[in-house]
Order: C-alpha cells, then structure tokens, then sequence
DNA sequence: TATTGTTATACTCTATAACTATA
DNA sequence: TATAGTTATAGAGTATAACAATA
C-alpha cells in the first residue's frame, strides 16, 4: 500500500519528477540539434572515453544486445564511429568513435547546460547540501 | 563554449543525472508490471484526475497529436480508456478512464516509490532545503 | 557447451502530411 | 478558413528467438 505523504513530501516529489521531465527536454534537444537521436547521443557518449564491446553497451544501456546492432549501425553510417576487431577475443567488436564522432560528443556535452547554469546560482554550501541530499536518495 | 566546472558542480550534475536515469527505470518497470509502456502509463496517469482532449494529451506529452490517437487506441482495446464526446464541441473528443482504468492508474501510483521513500529518511529542514534547491534550479 | 554479435520479426513510439468532420 | 482528430507512412527503439563465429 502507498504510504501517505505530508504536503512537503508531495511537493519535493512533484519537483524532481519536472527535473527529470526537463532534463530529458533539454537531453533530446541537445542530440536533436546535432541531428542525433537520444539513444545515439548516449551511445557515442558512453564511447567517448574508450571504445566499448556491444555487449558492454547494451549492459550501460539497460537494452538487449541485438538493439545495439541498429545504433551503431546508423552512427557507423553517418562517419561518426567504427567498429574495431578485439585483439584479446575474436568474437568480441569494439566501438570507437571516429575523429567527427569525437568532435560530436564534445559538442554534445557542451550544449548539455541544464544542470551546470542552474547551479552556477547556488552557493558552495548549497551545493554541498544539494549533493548530501543526492546521494542519500541514491542510498550512496 | 563550456564553462568550466568544479568538482563539487560535476559531481551534482552527475548525481542529477543518476536521479534521472534511476526515476526513468522505476518509472519502466512500474509500468512493465502492470503491462504497460511507459508512454501508456504517463497518459493514464494524466486522465486519472479529469477527461482530457486529445490534443490537449499531447501537449501534456509534448507529442505530435496522431501519436495520441495510437496510445488511446491501444488503451481503449484493454478496457481501460473510453473515448467520449465532449458536449461543448463536436470535434473534440475526451479520453476518461474506465473503473478498471482507475484502478490501474491508482496501483501505479502506487508502485512508484522510489522518490517517496529516500525523502522520508529526510528531516523536514532538509526536504524544505530540497524543495528550494529544485525551486530554483527549475526557476520557479 | 557457452558466449558474442548479428539477423529476422513484431510491436510501440515518433514526426510528417493528407484527410474528415466540425467550428 | 481554421481547428480537432484520424489515417497513412516511414524511421527509430525495443524484446524475443534463432543463427554463425569463436571461446
């Protein structure tokens, strides 16, 4: 049974639920500006670190591994990243971006400004609060 | 350009952005229990309270109102929609939910209870300061 | 035998454009 | 003529199941 919530809870409830709305708005304008799906922007971030097995992506995607196929497929397509033989096992592909893949995602990150502009307001000891209260109800 | 971030403001944009990323999951797998895609959840979850226009649901979903048609058709065929006239305007039609659809909406209500229960560990000062935090990160 | 990636299939969500009924 | 809802179409993401290559 749910539990009943004071007007407070309600509220705060209410609030990260319009974060979350706005912060995936803002997540698929920014890929959409680069002519890039949200799953895309995702992938080619999650590459922009190191090259990833498909298998691992699907794992960071939370999605089965033939969908990953399809993603990279259309990323491959468009120049923005390769896939590459894994030296260690042969029957394992790993996905790198390419140069303008590498361009993509740094232009990708920059125009993700939701989170960073806001914050910018807060007081250091706001934000320290801010990230206490984040952790704890990530139970981290 | 980017502007530079410290350390503590990477770490809560990152934090934010696991908030994000765990209330979607939650958010799926509520729905999934109950049969249902996340989209058929959010639109369910918007009639509980009063009939809605077509167009109006997919403002709400910031949609294109031909993909509304599809959910609705989709929830009407499980019984738990019904599209009605509205009596003000012979073009538009209300979507209301059924009592089975009531029902349904309730439980996902209350399934969803990861923003719910992290908050009730917080002390009342600290949802307070939780609220005003977001307040302002959304600029309200 | 087990694992990796892929293919094939089907369903849902999405946008666009054209259509109908009504205003 | 403008608006509300629908249909038709195409593209993308998703899960499932079956497959080839490799471990």
């Amino acid at each position: 049974m749910a539990m009943r919530m004071d007007p407070l809870t309600v509220e705060v409830v209410e609030l990260i639920g319009s974060v979350v709305a706005r912060y995936h708005e803002e997540y698929e304008r920014a890929a959409a500006e680069h002519a890039l799906t949200g799953a895309q922007a995702r992938v080619l971030g999650l590459l922009s670190l190191e090259p990833v097995a498909m298998r691992k992506i699907a794992r960071k995607l939370k999605c089965e591994p033939s969908n990953v196929t399809g993603i990279i497929d259309r990323l491959e397509a468009r120049g923005l990243v390769e896939r590459r033989p894994d030296p260690a096992d042969r029957r394992v592909k790993l996905a790198a971006p390419t140069e303008e893949g590498r361009r993509m995602a740094a232009a990708l990150r920059d125009s993700l400004d939701f989170a960073r502009e806001p914050l910018a307001e807060l007081s250091s000891e706001e934000r320290t609060v801010l990230r206490d209260l984040l952790r704890r109800m990530l139970g981290q």
